[in-house]
DNA sequence: TGTTTTATGCAACATTGTTTCATTTAGCAA
DNA sequence: TTGCTAAATGAAACAATGTTGCATAAAACA
């Protein structure tokens, strides 16, 4: 069962206001990750920079991470394991549709370990996908 | 042995300009992949506006491809191989160094292929690793 | 309830990217 | 070489995106 709004925030000590409730609602209720102006647009008003710090907060204390899909965008999807202040754990493949664009976490598909050039430490890594989603095949 | 500016501007058949050629023979001396941003700073002066375009043409022909690396900025590197107006192939890993930022290609690490999920029709793949690079640990 | 800490909203600013249009330049043919 | 045509450039204006500082409002807690 997916956690409330409430219980992401008690979990993560971050204070219950408003802003962060309406905002987890809607990552709760996404299928795909989302980006600043996709949020922004399920609010009748909302204010950018109140936003822009929400996102940071999350992302800070592991409530949400960062889906890169190669796109120039950048979208955020909730953290579905146990990532905490210190250490994100996003450790799947993200699918990035070329037609409508949304971004889709793939829990399913785990990042294989990889070994680092020489010289290179490596301390993460991320897979993404791209071509056509299920929606608009 | 490496191309020149004028060979890739040939092969491609683009016209050969002062801009085109300063941008490549940028690009050519650069090891990692270079922001916009990147590019402006090695010009005394040069219009903004001139150069998404040309960065835009060099994309849009095969030139030069984007190097997806996890951070906010869009980078873009040289392609290597044999990349087409219709085609890029630009299959291999990128390395994105949290330190100083800087974005490599890792030519030797290709992309696996892998499986779609049910329902998905794939058309590439990125892969890009991160953590410390060779100058920087 | 009152106090402290944190979050919010606003203004102003900075950066990044796009569109339109006039001018200049490259490529090409006479 | 000269002139023509198509493409590239540079400038201005605009649009979108992201940041900083500060006053106000709200949450947490004693």
């Amino acid at each position: 069962m997916p956690a409330s709004a409430l219980d992401i925030l008690v979990q993560h000590s971050l204070r219950k206001t408003t802003v962060r409730m309406q905002v987890l609602d809607i990552f709760l209720q996404a299928k795909e990750a989302l980006s600043h102006n996709d949020i922004e647009l399920h609010f009748n008003q909302l204010d950018r920079i109140t936003l822009y710090r929400t996102l940071k907060t999350f992302e800070e204390k592991g409530v949400i991470h960062k889906a890169i899909d190669g796109s120039e965008k950048l979208k955020y999807a909730l953290c579905s394991g146990h990532c905490s202040e210190h250490a994100h754990e996003d450790h799947h493949a993200h699918f990035h549709c070329d037609h409508c664009g949304k971004t889709i976490c793939i829990e399913s598909m785990h990042i294989p370990a990889v070994q680092a050039p020489v010289g290179f430490q490596l301390s993460g890594a991320y897979r993404v996908l791209k071509g056509t989603c299920a929606a608009c095949s």
